[in-house]
DNA sequence: TGAATCATGTAAACAGTTACATGATTGG
DNA sequence: CCAATCATGTAACTGTTTACATGATTCA
């Protein structure tokens, strides 16, 4: 049994794979689901790049693979982080320089461009981030009510997705003013 | 001269680059350099990606090329917006709905998995956000303070830049405290 | 009976980046 | 003379998505 040690660094998509496998074993669907109700805020991977990442985990030696077969349901494949998995993962969270914040927003794009549409049609595609913003808001104010207080990290992120709302309305605000008004 | 008249809609790229031709002919080179100092707050393709849309804009009749033979300077390809790129790029901005906001925050993701390393490594990368959200604050301040306060949309951009700008700080300058204090 | 859930995977396409490759001219 | 600027492109790669493909079980 030939691992490949490659100490290649991981992608962002294994990073976020490694990182529900660290919360504990569980086949490619539930890494689908779990990652849907959690790191799927920030990360978002499409579940083929799932079923695609795993197996590579496992050639590298960062998961072990265990075929379970199931009589009422169909057989599945539990994946479950190593150690060398929890170590390389620390790495990443510790040596990977976050990239700067991404930046590609083609909504600006579009403001950059305004003289070529009516000052209406932006304002609306404005109101729509807007409106996203304030679901976005209500989900992060849901979740503060229903979250641990002394988990930090999670707590971290909410606040994170409260600001970035926040500043989305803020600003949508007052373009829609200024632009209605034009 | 058969022109591939494709009802294809425009990449994010192929609009920038539309979007800067729409404000004068120019070559591969001056397409990039404008690119850089404008858009590319929002938007920024590579060299080669400039060079390698261009030539197809022609090919689908949103723009022409003309070849200028230079005696002092390589000789270059200047580009011009054609009606029908003028077209494709307003029916882009009209019809192309603005994404959702990018789901990508490498960072936040680190956070997700914070247990696996200590706060100060992640305070450390929190902080570095906020430094370079400080100096986009500071270059946002001065455009503000050499911009045409008649322009609209040129405003718009740099209030978002502030707005951003702001929450990135306000949420890191809270979770660098709290980080180091446990 | 038909939709939802459980379960896994492949193939093709897409968008974009980095690195490679070349070469003249200008200014300090 | 050396660095910067002007000027264009290709090749290889990376990461990710969408669509294709299959099939059992449970619940309303």
């Amino acid at each position: 049994m030939t691992v490949r040690t490659s100490k290649r660094t991981l992608t962002t998509t294994d990073a976020a794979i490694l990182g529900v496998l660290s919360w504990g074993p569980m086949s490619g669907y539930d890494v689908k689901k779990t990652v849907d109700s959690t790191v799927g805020y920030v990360w978002g991977p499409a579940r083929s790049a799932i079923y695609a990442v795993l197996p590579r985990l496992v050639d590298e030696g960062l998961a072990t693979a265990r075929e379970v077969a199931q009589s009422q349901r169909p057989d599945k494949i539990v994946y479950r982080i190593t150690t060398a998995g929890r170590a390389a993962l620390k790495a990443w969270i510790e040596e990977t320089p976050a990239p700067p914040d991404p930046n590609r927003n083609p909504l600006l794009l579009k403001l950059f461009f305004g003289d070529l549409t009516s000052p209406e049609v932006l304002a609306d595609q404005i109101q729509a981030r807007r409106l996203e913003a304030e679901l976005l808001r209500e989900e992060m104010d849901r979740f503060e009510a229903e979250a641990d207080p002394d988990d930090v990290y999670t707590a971290l992120t909410r606040a994170w997705g409260r600001e970035y709302a926040h500043a989305v309305i803020r600003w949508a605000r007052a373009a829609e003013a200024r632009l209605r008004a034009s």
